[in-house]
DNA sequence: GCCAACGTTGGC
DNA sequence: GCCAACGTTGGC
């Protein structure tokens, strides 16, 4: 099983949002990025682990925990004109943009703020905690999964 | 609101 | 294929 963090603004669509949603899970669409989208169509898996992670707001960090529950398929926004994620090259016969289902599990305890992940030193090879780091899906190791979990306390 | 970092686009 | 210009992300 792999382990993820995936970022989302909480303005445009927060955990309390996910949280609220049928069966508590929503299609992650909207990824307009080749390396995500990459690591959805590769590498994600049913039952992966995925911290939710809030970007762009007062305290940027880990909220809380999801599941892969669906594995890459096309990301239909892309071929709506009236969307903000239309991407007129996107065919729908050769789908550029790919999506997979999230499913909540929980909120962590409290915020893990991405002040506190960059003080940890086990974390400092997170590309998260890195400047510049603009990737909305990363990769988590089984080592920095199981020390943000220690963190939650 | 500012701005650094990064990805993408497009002219050449 | 290079690289300048531009747009976006996202912390602060």
């Amino acid at each position: 099983m792999n382990y993820w963090l995936m970022k989302s603004e909480p303005n445009a669509f927060g955990i309390d949002d996910l949280e609220k949603m049928p069966n508590q899970t929503e299609h992650w669409d909207g990824v307009r990025n080749y390396q995500a989208r990459n690591m959805m169509r590769d590498d994600m898996k049913v039952g992966d682990q995925v911290f939710f992670y809030h970007s762009n707001c007062d305290v940027p960090g880990i909220v809380g925990l999801m599941e892969v529950v669906r594995e890459g398929y096309p990301d239909h926004t892309a071929f709506d004109p009236q969307c903000k994620y239309f991407d007129p090259k996107s065919d729908p016969q050769n789908p550029r943009w790919i999506m997979v289902d999230i499913k909540y599990i929980k909120h962590t305890k409290r915020v893990i703020s991405l002040a506190e992940l960059k003080k940890c030193g086990a974390l400092e090879n997170m590309p998260l905690v890195r400047k510049g780091n603009r990737l909305s899906i990363l990769p988590v190791t089984d080592q920095e999964w199981n020390t943000i979990l220690k963190m939650e306390g």
